[in-house]
DNA sequence: AGTAGACTTCATGTCGACAAACAAAATGCA
DNA sequence: TGCATTTTGTTTGTCGACATGAAGTCTACT
């Protein structure tokens, strides 16, 4: 019923002190659910978790509540919570809004950025540079995340922040979920995209900033679509 | 220190039932906070909640826990939670979010909308017409809000949705603030605006719709601002 | 008198336990 | 044998209590 992996008393329980253990539990449930370590779909058990990071049940019922608000997870009325299933139904709308806020973030980040924000951006960038170059497909989709998210900060807009980093996540979980078809040419271009978009927010050009945007993101969206009508078409195929 | 309105016990204990507690306490809290009832800054004591509401202080944190996650409220750690201050730095961000949400939930409404969309959108538009009438300024703000969550509803994207209600729900509050100086033609003008919003949307005249959620976020931010503007300055006429 | 340090007070964070609600197994009846 | 009902079991929702950390108070010392 529970994997050992997951449900296992963490090796070393890190003697969390008072008010910082709900933080600690929705940070590595967190990361366990988009990582889809957690299955979408797979049930929650409190006693279990309590276990897990010996603790009592009460911390972790908060840390839950907050994923829960987040929508990372379901909940159930006096019955299991399950980790959010992938709503492709809602894949439309997913895209849209995503290609939204590439687009907002860059043209905020042009117009409002600061020295700062550049050395971050940059710094994102080559550990995204990085992982590509050490082909870990797992590496490339957090550290391309971070870079888009330090590009959503120098927008200086917490609401777009918010709603982009929740967006990324989102992605993240799409991408695991597809990650083994991974093209090996995509990559390479995604660097370069990214220097463009790099040079086009120093030079404080909001237009262009923005058309690289909606490139980047159509690129990231048929890259997206082209997995899963693939993954459907070998599923068909099968069936015949 | 504490306001007997706020902080006496409810009249009613409309005894909520197992599971349903939380949702109650929060939907209160949440009301009440936009409302002004539990002013910015003030400080929030989980033991008074707990005997308000007769329940324990479970449940209660709970609820807070979810407000903390929308952000209405802040929690500093170990140490007493607030409700969270209106922060006039990021107006600017906050209008820019909003004048967007404006303008895609309107696009996405004109292309996506059914039948059933348009008659919901039609009754908010009907009892923010009579708050109008009757000069019922909290009404109004209530009203205006339900009217524009219609809309984005009918646009089918929950992403933007979830959003726009966020903001929307954070110009309530600002709206309570500066309430008192409500002009008397621009309701009348806004009734007309969403009869127009109606129009094009109905029409589905994706173009117009954006034209119009255009003119709608500029007349709302101008009278925001100008509200702001006027404050500060009786504020600034103190001083000299 | 002013300041540093100990003490008191009190709200929060955490815990263990109990009770309700739901799901599934077991039982009884036609 | 098949279906309805009861019983059992498990997990969640709620409770009351305890421990911890922080703010304010009081005292003592320079």
């Amino acid at each position: 019923m529970s994997e050992a992996s997951v449900t296992a008393v963490e090796g070393n329980p890190p003697q969390v002190k008072r008010g910082e253990g709900v933080a600690y539990v929705y940070e590595i449930l967190r990361n366990e659910i988009i990582e889809l370590k957690l299955a979408p779909g797979s049930p929650i058990d409190e006693t279990d978790l309590s276990q897990r990071f010996s603790m009592s049940r009460t911390p972790i019922r908060e840390a839950l509540v907050r994923l829960a608000a987040e929508g990372l997870i379901s909940t159930l009325t006096n019955r299991t919570t399950i980790v959010s299933n992938i709503d492709f139904l809602q894949l439309g709308s997913f895209f849209d809004a995503l290609t939204l806020m590439y687009r907002v973030t860059a043209r905020l980040a042009a117009g409002n950025h600061s020295e700062a924000d550049v050395a971050a951006i940059r710094a994102h960038q080559a550990n995204f540079s990085r992982a590509v170059d050490e082909r870990d497909v797992l590496a490339m989709i957090a550290t391309n995340r971070d870079f888009h998210i330090a590009v959503a900060v120098a927008g200086r807009n917490k609401y777009y922040t918010d709603l982009f980093r929740r967006l990324l996540d989102e992605g993240r979980r799409i991408l695991r979920l597809y990650y083994h078809s991974y093209d090996d040419n995509l990559p390479r271009q995604y660097v370069v995209e990214h220097e463009d978009m790099i040079a086009a927010l120093i030079a404080r050009d909001v237009e262009e900033s923005d058309r690289l945007a909606v490139a980047h993101a159509d690129q990231i969206v048929r890259q997206i679509r082209s997995y899963i009508s693939a993954d459907s078409r070998s599923a068909s195929s099968l069936t015949l």
